[in-house]
DNA sequence: TCCACAGACTTGACCGATTCAAGAAAAAGC
DNA sequence: GCTTTTTCTTGAATCGGTCAAGTCTGTGGA
C-alpha cells in the first residue's frame, strides 16, 4: 500500500486492458475480468458472476455470459469447453498450453504444450482446411481419484 | 445374396458382436449397433435414433441414448463431445484417430493421428496422475466455409 | 458541462441435449 | 413355460446457455 487508492488498483488495470482492446469500460466488465485474472483460472460462468459480485455488488447471470463473450472475442480471455462440464475460463497467456481433464471429479489443469508453437501438431489434411488451432485434452485421472479408485 | 436370408446378415452380425462383449441382445441394440456401423459415422444421437427407427419400428430417444452409453462402455461405439455440438458417435476403430471440426459449420471430420501409438503425445505431469487418453481436436474452417469466408 | 445515441445490462422466457424415475415389456437361464 | 433381471417406454425434470424486450449508461460531440 503505497497510497490511500492502491486498492483501486486492478481495476484501474482492467480498465486499461479494456480501453487497450477498444472495449467499452463498464463496471461488469472490470469485474469479471478482475474474477478470472485473479483466480487460478479454470472458473465458470456461474462461479465468475459470484465473484464479480463481490466487486460490483450485483450482476446478473446474462451479463456475465455476454461479459465473457466479449472478453474471449477481444482475445483477453480463453474459455475451454470440456464435453460434459460447463465452459470455464481463465486469462489469456498466449502460450498454447493445453488441458488435463480427470475423468471422475471433472478436475481440470493445465499441461505445458509438448511440441512448441501453436498449432503444435500438424494435421494430415487436404490444403483446403484452414487448420487454426490444435486442441489437446489429456484425460484420466488425478493422484486423488487415482488413489481412491485403486483403493476401493 | 447367397441365402434367402443375406439380408439378415448384418442383423446377426450385430447381434454377434453384442453376445461376445456380453451384453444381451436386444433389437434396439441391433438396430443402432448397425446404424453406427453402416454409416461414415459421426451422427448424433437424434440421427442414430431416426436410423434404427427404420430397421425396429419404433425407438424411444431415452433407449437410444441408453443404448449408446452401453455399447460405448462396451467398446463397441466411440462417442465425441464436441463443444457446442451434440455428441457423435462412429464405430470404435481402435486407432487413435483423431478430429477436425469447422468453426463456422460444425461439420467434423477424422484425421489420422500424427504421432502414431496412444496416447500419441506425452504430457508433462507428475507421475501421480493417470493419463489414459490424448485428444487432440483441430479447429478451423472446412473448404466450404473457408471459400464462404474469403468471398465475403 | 450537457446531450444524444449506440452499446451494455436486467429480467424473464425459452431451448436443445441429456438424464431421472416409474412402470411395462422382453431376454436369458432353469 | 416360468422367473428373474435387464431393458424399453413414457413423461417429467435438469442444466448450461441463448433470445428478446426494455431500461440504463458510457462516450464522443455540441
Amino acid at each position: 500500500m503505497t497510497t490511500p487508492g492502491a486498492a483501486d488498483e486492478p481495476m484501474a488495470l482492467a480498465a486499461e486492458r479494456l480501453r487497450a482492446a477498444g472495449m467499452r469500460v463498464t463496471a461488469p466488465r472490470m469485474a469479471v475480468l478482475m474474477a478470472v485474472s485473479g483466480s487460478g483460472g479454470h472458473l465458470d460462468a456461474d462461479t465468475l458472476r459470484e465473484r464479480a459480485r463481490r466487486i460490483t455488488g450485483r450482476l446478473s447471470l446474462q451479463a456475465t455470459y455476454n461479459v465473457l463473450r466479449a472478453l474471449t472475442d477481444a482475445g483477453l480471455v480463453r474459455s475451454t469447453q470440456i464435453a460434459g462440464h460447463p465452459a470455464r475460463y481463465e486469462a489469456e497467456r498466449h502460450d498454447n498450453h493445453h488441458h488435463f481433464v480427470c475423468r471422475a471429479c471433472g478436475f481440470l489443469r493445465d499441461v505445458e504444450c509438448t511440441v512448441g508453437a501453436a498449432p503444435c501438431i500438424e494435421p494430415r489434411l487436404p490444403e483446403e482446411y484452414d487448420v487454426q488451432e490444435a486442441a489437446v485434452t489429456f484425460w484420466g485421472l488425478c493422484p486423488g481419484c487415482r488413489a481412491a479408485a485403486s483403493a476401493s
